[in-house]
DNA sequence: CCATAATATGAGTCATTACTCACTTTACAT
DNA sequence: ATGTAAAGTGAGTAATGACTCATATTATGG
């Protein structure tokens, strides 16, 4: 971490306007979830992520003011398929059937690339990212409070604790399962879903 | 991360024969905690550390070869009561005391210093430590398995994968606790008992 | 074609940081 | 007292890595 310059843009420098540049910028953001999976945070450096995308370093500056607006695009490339399916849940019915679809959400979201969502779930904690309510998590408590209101859902004393502690439960669960590298997600799923009904149901 | 030299030695470099010199290794260490929890990994560097104890640099490197091998004294120092505790709990009888014992000591240290914990969990899985069998998460296992073999345990299918999956749910929700500065242990302890038995009773 | 804007290049700059070493100071044993 | 080993110092070194900028190449509209 040398240079502790400007860092407070966070979002992208300029959009691409040909389709040369949005190639560059598909590729970058690639090059960038290769090395934080293969080296971690440790090896992650722009320089290095210029050359794996076979790209200057001075075209990765002209899209990304610096490394956290990066990282934030990255962020948010990889959660944009998690977010849709956590808000595809609202159109279901029902307590049961609205936590399982939740979680097998959050399950194939890890298990796409484990050591990458590690490391980014680490990142995101540090980056200053726009509104609280933008955050990932924020969305899947949301999510999680519409499925403890249904009728058929258990009561519950406070259902932000119970919300907070049902997305903690999930995250370590399928966070600890993508590191040791187990990769069926039907079985996980199916034990996620039974740690949080067996918090949420247990008198 | 400037300089990728050797980084083999993990174990101090040379014993402190006065008290002086063994104060001066806690000074390190204490100076290396409260960085890594108020700057977080990002300010966690040597110089820093050296000068937050009011030690010159050389010092630090007198007692600790590299960087990496000061981080694993601090995490050893760090979770030695946790281990303590873990180990206490194999003189408990019965599957529920034997449990409540257990997330009660997770809960305990986590809340201790929840930033610092979480700071050097990321760095545990980094750092190349000597056997995994000395690892912490490795022996709350252990002790989590021989709580599932007491008579009164539930019927479990599969204790290995069961004891991972109750360690992530501790480590889960505890962290996220602890993120969010929840600071009551007991209600703490209680949701995490209550979730770890729903997992586990669950048919 | 040509003008202009968009895109791409990469050597170079500068701050940061892990770590060394020649040296000084302090404590201890005899 | 004094020799010796332990402890402490901090300026300095070299590598690293974020980021700039002057320049070159490519695309697009007229």
């Amino acid at each position: 971490m040398a240079t502790k310059r400007e860092r407070s843009r966070l979002s992208p420098r300029k959009a691409p306007r040909q389709e040369r540049a949005a190639a560059t910028v598909a590729i970058l953001l690639e090059a960038a979830a290769r090395i934080l999976e293969r080296k971690g945070l440790e090896g992650y450096n722009t320089n290095a992520v210029a050359t794996k995308a076979g790209v200057s370093i001075g075209s990765l500056y002209q899209y990304f003011p610096n490394k956290d607006a990066l990282t934030v695009a990255l962020i948010e490339r990889e959660t944009a398929q998690l977010l849709l399916d956590v808000d595809a849940v609202a159109e279901t019915t029902g307590f049961i059937d609205g936590m399982r679809g939740l979680v097998a959400a959050a399950v194939a979201h890890q298990l796409r690339r484990p050591a990458l969502a590690r490391c980014l779930d680490f990142e995101e904690g540090r980056l200053p990212m726009r509104a609280r309510d933008m955050r990932v998590g924020a969305r899947i408590e949301g999510a999680l409070k519409r499925c403890f209101a249904c009728a058929d859902a258990p009561v519950l004393e406070d259902m932000d604790i119970a919300a907070a502690d049902t997305l903690a439960i999930v995250r370590g669960m399928v966070d600890a399962a993508g590191e040791r590298g187990e990769a069926d997600s039907v079985a996980l799923a199916a034990r996620v879903l039974r740690a949080v009904l067996g918090y949420l149901t247990r008198s």
